[in-house]
DNA sequence: CTGGCGCATTGACCTGGGTTATCGAAAAAT
DNA sequence: ATTTTTCGATAACCCAGGTCAATGCGCCAG
């Protein structure tokens, strides 16, 4: 199967076979985890570079009170903080949702794969650049769209990610999210998402259930979400 | 008067004179322009950097029915967009607030800029990631803060960050934002605001008005917030 | 095969913040 | 100087989403 790694960042430049080269030799060294598992904590030293090669990870961070928000969904292909390394430490932690398979990238060889060709160059600026975008996307959700445009909102951009990397088949997609770390991303509350969910489900749009999105009817669900694919920085082509 | 943008990047790596001299320089070219003008809109083809001089601007996003979320906040010393000149076209707008002085760094410049000094490169860098920082910081405080946490936390950043750059003279600091404004960057309407206001006047913690914000009790301000400032990646020194 | 635990589901009730409206005071425009 | 616009301050009312509580299901460990 295709590295999903090399697939993403093949979407922002064209990488030539040598470039294709480097980054999957860059991934030889795998690592597997359990679900649940941190693999940096806030406060830590920054660490090498996470590249997720198989299941999904959170960045997130723990309220003082016990409550936690979930700050960035990471699937396969997905890495993190190419630049970390000059900061003192940790201002979030990353950690799996589920059992996972990842590289770490030391510092170095990060920088020696952004010096080696223009094109990763750019394809690693313009991943960073589509990553911030995602963080405006949620403050803009979080600060301006009801509960339901909001998980519409989100469902409509992982999707969308999700296949880029290869990750759906017609209309649905492997998405591992529980009810619990949905609520934890968008701010609400598990026993509201669940309301959420099923009122998107009776009105035609989506269902999600046991790792599943079904995407029943895209227009509707781009509709109640007014999602415009413009931050991803990609031609949205939904019904593809 | 210094120039705050070599001040906010000499707080993130230690400049040489040349340095210094580069950044002058790169600046000398300036732009003036009323409050309430954009600088670029969301659809425009990237342009130059935008570094603020003197005045407030801020990123923002319109919604579809007329609402707007800010989703950043500058004030002199900032900078926007490294990087986006690899992209097709903004996903938001920036506009200021005040009347403003600021310069246009064109793309080229910015490249030869951060190529010239390892340092400056480290200080750009350091930079980027604490934007980054400041913005899962909002989706925090959107997703799992009150609304007085929340405005107090947005006090205590503002505050720190004007106190970087100069602005602020012992416990009160130049801060020409409209309530209306704090409402579209918090995610809250200006009614509420103005409540939240009152109240944190009524329990001694801070005042804001005419342009100006008062910490009355820095301490208490803090603990109302939940505010740990290690996501600015500096240590806090309020009390200095 | 069974007990336990995390997750999903649903109901009843409550509250933080939204909505709408009004008024006076600044500030900006002419 | 005066008109116009924007901003701040408050009050009355309402609802989206939170809180609390109870139940059931699926899955994994023993």
């Amino acid at each position: 199967m295709p590295n999903p790694f090399v697939q993403k960042l093949g979407r922002y430049a064209s990488l030539s076979d040598e470039d294709t080269r480097l980054l999957e030799s860059a991934c030889r060294d795998t690592r597997r985890t359990a679900a649940r598992r941190d693999l940096i904590r806030e406060g830590d030293p920054p660490g090498p570079v996470f590249v997720m090669l198989e299941g999904w990870a959170c960045r997130y961070k723990l309220m003082r009170e016990g409550g936690r928000q979930v700050l960035a969904l990471l699937m396969p292909g997905d890495f993190c903080d190419m630049h970390v390394a000059v900061l003192d430490e940790m201002d979030h932690s990353i950690g799996t949702l589920t059992p996972a398979l990842y590289t770490e990238i030391p510092r170095e060889r990060m920088e020696t794969l952004i010096a080696s060709s223009p094109a990763l160059t750019r394809a690693f600026w313009i991943a960073q650049l589509v990553d911030e975008g995602v963080l405006r996307a949620w403050i803009v959700s979080m600060g301006r769209r009801d509960s339901t445009e909001r998980l519409a909102h989100l469902m409509c951009e992982l999707y969308i990610r999700a296949r880029n990397v290869g990750l759906c088949i017609d209309g649905h997609c492997e998405m591992p999210l529980t009810q619990i770390v949905i609520a934890d991303a968008l701010g609400l509350t598990p026993v509201h998402v669940n309301r959420v969910l099923r009122k998107l489900k009776v009105a035609g749009a989506m269902e999600l259930g046991r790792g599943t999105l079904h995407i029943r009817d895209v227009e509707s669900l781009a509709r109640i979400a007014g999602f415009d694919d413009n931050y991803l920085h990609r031609r949205l082509k939904l019904a593809a």
